[in-house]
DNA sequence: CTCCGTGCAAAGGCTTTGCACACTC
DNA sequence: GAGTGTGCAAAGCCTTTGCACGGAG
């Protein structure tokens, strides 16, 4: 997968009448440096590491906004878990361990098998735009033995 | 489906040496009743109309008990949404069609592939414990033609 | 220079916890 | 009577909000 180019969306974000502020900057920057999905806190811990001043409070206001302007997908998975992402990354889904809290990403083609059982039985066309699937991952999970 | 008779939960509990208290009692009541999933707060407000005295946290600490009795289910739908249910009336989950509302009930066996899958790829193991799938209904999805 | 965005602090919603009293068994 | 369960109040956790200041355009 491309590396998103954090410079083309700034552009785009200008051209919609949005200040870029140093905060935001370095927010989208986090986000595309980021493989896969990050949390608030994660990207405000990031921030801190060498912008201290820079609040919680202004991380989750600078998600929000690139929300609503379509950059990242936001996804709550349950449990306290949200996490956001580019959404020019693409369409996936994700598996929430409830033992050790690992989230692995799974491709959208998962669901294919699911999506046309679903149009066979019930004649019902699944729009699943994001799945969290909690279980417990290969390292937690019983063994049979 | 048949109603879960709550006085044999309450003596398979009481078997368990646990302490069957008018709030406990009332809860399970109150889940028994329900058809489907229901909240704590949603159960808070039934019990507090006769009995006004009961503590929030009374409800959250018996839903705990429940669950760890495998009484209840206890599923994390996100955006704060926590619903609850009677494990013995067998899981399942919903589809919900995002255009006539119609919601449909189907068994957890739909789930089968989709669970075979994730083990083989991943070595992860599925819980899905409730799940809403919104999409089109027969009715109400686009036909080819 | 004009507003939007930010830092700060406080509050909000849901859930959990510490404590002493009450009640079940 | 022994020990668990409950009510109450406070705190915890993540997130949101009100306000005045500061910086982007």
């Amino acid at each position: 997968m491309v590396k998103p180019d954090c410079e083309k969306i700034l552009g785009k974000l200008r051209e919609q009448r949005s200040r870029i502020t140093p905060q935001r900057r370095r927010v989208l920057e986090i986000l595309c440096e980021t493989d896969g999905h990050i949390s608030a806190s994660e990207i405000y811990d990031q921030v801190q590491a060498h912008n201290p001043q820079v609040n919680l409070s202004t991380i989750y206001r600078i998600l929000e906004w690139l929300e609503s302007a379509g950059v990242v997908t936001r996804s709550d998975l349950g449990e306290g878990h949200v996490i956001y992402e580019l959404a020019a990354r693409g369409m996936h889904h994700h598996l929430v361990c409830d033992r050790c809290g690992t989230i692995i990403e799974v491709g959208d083609d998962i669901l294919d098998p699911l999506r046309k059982l679903l149009l066979e039985r019930y004649g019902f066309q699944a729009e699943i735009k994001h799945l969290a699937i909690h279980g417990l991952c290969d390292s937690c999970r019983p063994r049979g033995g």
